[in-house]
DNA sequence: ATAACACTTGGAGTTAACTCCAAGTCAAGG
DNA sequence: CCTTGACTTGGAGTTAACTCCAAGTGTTAT
């Protein structure tokens, strides 16, 4: 797969996807005969892992740890459970925080909701 | 209540809280005779809610928006609604994105489980 | 009354995560 | 053979959201 079809399978700009590759965020693309990046399956399914966890607002910093890990073989596994274990508790906390958030807005609105109403009944009373 | 006590009570720099004073995230906090801050009860409850709303991933963008609209009073009740609204569609867009993810890092965490317990019974196997 | 300290302002600097750019290479079509 | 267009690289520029700084002023303790 070339850059383009997987610029356009992620949408992901073909500068996020170099500069993935650049940074270690996925593992080095092969290129072709020409130095053109080939693009494997295999790293198709790590950009779409990566962009999952970047969606969610895992820092690129650990995301290039656990990918530094993983290329370093089985002697890493321990470890990138352990990383794995802490971005989730991570992930739920600010997920946690989210849900307040969201408490606190559905509340707001309601009051506004109620407020709208109040004014409504105001303009029909005949003065 | 001085800066520095707001900057405690809600865990925010005092730079932060100037500079969302600057920006007209918050509205402006009186001074007194000699120009230092004196923040009102009225003010901390509008650095809480803008703290539990950046919490969450909101723009400061946005945010400055409805601080701009509810200075402007009454009439903009109806502009406020719809915005929060907007904001809270969003939030909840985030939030399943950050489910899916959730669901895919306990699902890998698993697999690494299942992993070290195989190389562990690997290890107690006798050779 | 003078040193120490908290505060003020406007503006510059920082960080993360892209995003853009210039100069160069290469394969394919006319 | 020459142009076109997609690709390469390393490096510079951008954006959001702070964070830091310098120069100045007012209050407090000795």
């Amino acid at each position: 797969m070339t850059i383009t079809e997987v610029s356009k399978k992620f949408d992901l700009s073909q500068d996020t996807l170099r500069y993935y590759e650049r940074i270690g965020l996925i593992p080095r693309v092969n290129r072709n005969k020409s130095g053109i990046r080939d693009y494997t399956e295999e790293d198709c399914k790590w950009i779409e892992f990566i962009k999952c966890m970047r969606n969610a607002g895992l820092q690129i910093e650990a995301l290039i740890e656990y990918v530094g890990l993983f290329q370093q073989g089985d002697a890493t596994i321990e470890a990138r459970k352990e990383l794995l274990i802490e971005q989730r508790k991570q992930l739920i906390a600010r997920m946690e925080d989210m849900q307040k958030t969201l408490e606190h807005l559905n509340y707001k609105i309601a009051v506004y909701e109620q407020v709208v109403v109040e004014k409504e009944k105001e303009l029909k009373r005949p003065d």
